[in-house]
DNA sequence: AGCGTAATTCAACGCTCGTTGAAACGCAAA
DNA sequence: TTTGCGTTTCAACGAGCGTTGAATTACGCT
């Protein structure tokens, strides 16, 4: 009986606890024992479904990212389907960019902000954030390139690339919750005020990008 | 004699291949046998001159830290030495803030990427993100959102704080040069294009403090 | 020249790591 | 009930880890 409901529970609960364990302390850091601890399985378990610790952690970007993927080209959508005639602003794009993310906090924020601290971490990493970003989420980030593009035709391509290179920094950090921003304002501002972050990101990087393109 | 230019000069050797090593693959996956390989000195070396493994990180980052802040201090002194009665501009700010990290890149630019790119690595992780970034960056962080506070007088404190850090995200994820803007944009753009850099970051950041500000 | 201390080397400790092969279990089909 | 296969457990492997104490070297001072 392969794939049973079992075995598939199973796997979801080491791939909860191996997210929450690199998404805490790194690839590195984290012992295939302790997560197998903590999902409760024997370690040799880890290996009959997931093949080796790397392959794991892949696994672990993997399961996430098509969801995420499938949220963002929704509200790309939604946002296109509302403009049949012209371009979308460029805040509207950014939201559409930004926004699926705080919804998805929204939901289960137990399980996506493992899932952002994790994934901050690998696109700021030299060792891999060149490759497994770009394996994962390129698709996506080129199709919002296009709808940008088209919202800011005078715009030069390379101006496009690197203000969403700096969205992209602003993003990972800020969804990273990584309490730098509370220490830093002494409490007056949360990591996790998820309304903030929607009042004020998308604000944000849609200026940036309109004064780059504008210069 | 201790403190001998001998001595002083493998803890340099040891520093550097750490601050690399580090940098590269993080600090879990790095072994002291790695290090002290690459830096041509024997394993207990790295105990004796440093304590620990932990210790040596530490020192890693302080080294480099107090030059980082003293040519961020002196670039705000002169930024505000050239406006002794109004305050200067968000974007001067911004690039007292930023360009001294270029100028350093420019000047010696192997050394400096290695840290920066661990520096991103730190600032995005969770574990060490809140603290460490505190203990070595918070005085100077707090003086540049003073100048910005004069420079933005009607500004919600919490506007400021949130622009900050996404600021920072930016910042530490385009200084990490990880080559993800690279294979994005097809080689169109470089990681390590420094005027690229400097041409757009204080501008795209700049207009996203002034236009939240506004709001 | 020889002493004293700082700097460096050498060899080893106990431990934990990722990984694996063989044995045991559970359950649907026969 | 027995068979067969997917799943889980158990025990262990060799390797490499961070770290240390003792032995050795280098060298400025008297």
């Amino acid at each position: 009986m392969p794939n049973s409901p079992k075995s598939q529970e199973t796997r979801q609960r080491i791939l909860d606890a191996a997210e929450a364990l690199f998404a805490r302390d790194g690839f590195a850091s984290v012992t295939v024992r302790q997560i197998m601890k903590q999902a409760g399985a024997d370690v040799a378990l880890a290996y009959y479904h997931f093949g080796s610790k790397r392959d794991l952690f892949d696994s672990v970007l993997l399961r996430r990212a098509e969801t995420m993927n499938a949220i963002r080209h929704a509200a790309l959508d939604e946002v296109e389907r509302r403009h049949p005639d012209d371009s979308p602003t460029v805040e509207e794009i950014i939201a559409a960019f930004t926004n699926p993310l705080l919804d998805l906090l929204e939901s289960d924020h137990e399980q996506w902000r493992h899932y952002f601290a994790l994934v901050a971490q690998v696109n700021n990493s030299p060792e891999w954030g060149g490759e497994l970003m770009t394996k994962y989420f390129d698709p996506l980030v080129r199709r919002f390139l296009d709808a940008l593009r088209k919202a800011l035709p005078d715009c030069p391509p390379e101006d496009l690339y690197w203000s969403y290179h700096f969205l992209s920094g602003a993003l990972t950090l800020t969804f990273a919750e990584t309490g730098r921003i509370d220490n830093l304002s002494d409490g007056a501002c949360s990591s996790r005020d998820m309304a903030a972050i929607a009042e004020r990101l998308p604000a944000f990087i849609a200026a940036g990008f309109q004064y780059l393109a504008s210069k």
